[in-house]
RNA sequence: GCUACUGUGGCUCAGUUGGUAGAGCAGCUGAUUCGUAAUCAGCAGGUCACCGGUUCAAGUCCGGUCAGUAGCUCCA
């Protein structure tokens, strides 16, 4: 049996393990069960229980499972008519929906372990309980769940499993937690004092001296290479009367996401209510629609960072990743149809030469047409067409994944998902292709023969939003980011203050070529200055003394190691943090 | 918004069965003038998230609010 195989046949088996295990404790009666699938790490079971489950039942569950798979119970699958199923179900409202929910013809089966637990289930299974013997497990959490997961439905305790093949397996599994968890950006950002937060204003990041500088670095390093592909950056309105929204759309869809600015009568159906923007294109679209505009134009690519806002409800948020207020690294670019493939071609040029910055890899999915599209059905297919040709190019056809029906109803997209040190995947880059703006704003250009035509728009971005982007920076990098990128890039510590003279000469040469220093010039021991810098997981620290002062040399300690490098030259160094910030070097240079 | 949980000085944490707050680090002052991740001494710092209730007495119990955490739903 494959590894793959067997891990979704353990891992489900596991499930039903646990729901007989939940029985057991809380007696048959008191217990729905609903539905148990194996996913990525294990599994997990939804239950309505009379009371909630907390931490201390972890225990108690985990003896039960391994109690029930010492009995060593044969599992047997059954084929049963549907009146069958609903008697051997009777009383369990989520499995009787189930089966009234299953098409006429299936053939319904049902598995027992032992013979006082069964479940619905397609399979397969073990055979024999003992098979799970050596299978690893423990509890990992109980959290809330919908039924069927919507809001509205029953609300159930979802207990989950972490599984695996063997003890070395889970173990290694709960180092990788262990190891994410070290990692949490809401841990390291506020030790490096990189951002924080404030409860007058949940979701809405403070991005603080040290942390504004990665930012800023991020930032310019986005726009040298945009400027060279031809974008042209624009800011627009932080909020607009809802006029706007209305053409846009966003106040009959949206307007519950979005932060609304009542006018003087702080009435909100008046004409004068105002909305902070969720999203840049309207203002895009009024950038663009301000003159007429030939073919020959186009692309018109109008990039942009201006701040948005989106209301979330309150147990959403989460850190950087999800906020209230945030910058896309957006942009808005006008094509001809024709244009639709090169233009594309040239964003994927772009974001494979981002994301190889951080070497980080990244794939692409393509979501295709929904059933609720919008326009002409000839222009969708052209589109899509010409989107597989490029993934088709890229990396060869079959070889990246199609979610058919996906795309949004004014577009297809391609999507870009990247992968962190810790193999974690993350929605970033997206890039859309847009019918329904350019028609709804009334948008046009004059075709070579005369004729006004209609430019398709492509909204993209390569980091997504640059405050999530930069969460998983911080994850990824364990909080030390490349040298290009870090808050300060070299902290110095003269010994005693007879060296601060020669200290700020150093200083002055490496701002001279635009390097972030830092130096600590107070009568103090060295190694509380030292300490300081490195906490801060500043890339060089410069030691300063008599030594250096003589010889005209820095002694340098390199990020991540050990050994100090002594006697070298001044200039040899701040050459070498010239070359790396010029060529966003990965990796540390620890030779000079 | 839902389920469970958390909220004590800048940070990490302690606070016993309710009796009106304690440590280390950081900070400040002084001493040390120092060669690589914690030199020594002293000082200062908290309406125990907020509001209300029970009680002679609440950081400790109860209710509510806010913020946060793990998930669910939603999403960049």
């Amino acid at each position: 049996m494959e590894k793959e195989e067997f891990a979704a046949v353990y891992r489900h088996s596991m499930a039903h393990i646990l729901a007989k295990a939940v029985i057991e404790i809380f007696g048959r009666e008191n217990v729905q069960y609903a539905i148990g699938p194996q996913i990525a790490d294990g599994c997990y079971y939804d239950f309505v229980l009379p009371r909630a489950v907390t931490q201390d039942d972890f225990d108690t569950i985990e003896k039960k499972m391994r109690e029930i798979i010492r009995r060593r119970e044969d599992w047997t699958r059954k084929e049963v008519s549907r009146g069958e199923a609903l008697k051997i179900f009777a009383g369990q409202k989520f499995k009787t929906e189930l089966i009234e929910d299953l098409p006429e013809d299936e053939v319904i089966t049902v598995y027992y372990t032992g013979d006082d637990y069964v479940d619905l289930c397609r399979g397969p299974h073990v055979d024999n309980s003992q098979e799970l013997m050596n299978v690893a497990f423990k509890v990992k959490s109980v959290s809330g769940a919908y039924w069927r997961g919507d809001e509205k439905r029953d609300s159930l305790q979802r207990i989950y499993l972490y599984v695996f093949q063997n003890k070395e397996d889970l173990k290694a599994h709960l180092a990788l937690v262990r190891e994410a968890q070290e990692r949490d950006h809401k841990k390291i950002g506020p030790q490096l004092d990189l951002f924080m937060f404030n409860e007058t204003a949940p979701g809405m990041p403070y991005w603080l001296p040290r942390g504004w500088k990665s930012y800023r670095a991020l930032v310019k390093y986005w726009r040298e290479v945009h400027d060279r592909h031809g974008y042209q950056e624009i800011s627009a309105p932080v909020i607009n009367n809802k006029k706007l929204w209305l053409i846009s759309g966003h106040w009959a869809h949206y307007q519950n996401n979005m932060f609304i600015v009542p006018g003087t009568t702080m009435d909100l159906s008046a004409d004068d209510v105002m909305a902070a923007k969720p999203m840049n294109c309207p203002n895009a679209m009024m950038t663009y629609k301000r003159t007429v505009h030939s073919y020959k134009e186009l692309p018109i690519r109008y990039n942009e960072l201006d701040v948005i806002h989106r209301k979330e409800k309150s147990g959403e948020l989460n850190g950087l990743f999800r906020v209230q207020e945030f910058r896309q690294d957006d942009d808005h670019t006008f094509v001809t149809e024709d244009q639709i493939e090169s233009e594309i071609d040239d964003v994927m040029d772009i974001a494979d030469q981002i994301y190889k910055t951080f070497g980080i890899t990244y794939r692409a999915e393509l979501s295709t047409r929904p059933d609720d599209y919008m326009g002409d059905i000839n222009v969708w297919n052209k589109a899509e067409a010409a989107l597989r040709r490029i993934l088709d190019n890229k990396y060869g056809a079959g070889n990246y994944e199609v979610n058919e029906g996906d795309g949004a109803f004014y577009g297809p997209k391609i999507d870009l998902q990247m992968k962190d040190a810790l193999g974690r995947e993350w929605q970033t880059g997206t890039i859309q292709l847009d019918f329904q703006l350019p028609h709804n704003f009334g948008l046009t250009y004059t075709a070579p023969d005369g004729s006004l035509k209609q430019p398709v728009v492509i909204h993209r971005a390569i980091f997504g939003s640059i405050e999530r982007f930069m969460g998983i920076l911080i994850e990824n990098f364990k909080g030390a980011f490349p040298f290009w990128m870090s808050p300060y890039q070299v902290g110095i510590v003269p010994i005693r203050t007879e060296h601060n003279e020669y200290a700020r000469k150093v200083e002055l040469m490496l701002a001279d070529k635009g390097i972030r220093v830092e130096s600590d010039y107070a009568d103090k021991n060295m190694n509380e200055k030292i300490k300081a810098f490195r906490t801060y997981k500043d890339p060089y620290v410069l030691v300063i003394g008599d030594k250096e002062v003589a010889d005209g040399t820095v002694s340098v300690t390199v990020r991540g190691q050990k050994q100090q490098l002594h006697g070298v030259p001044l200039e040899a160094f701040v050459a070498a943090c010239d070359r790396q910030n010029k060529e966003r070097t990965l990796e540390l240079v620890n030779q000079f």
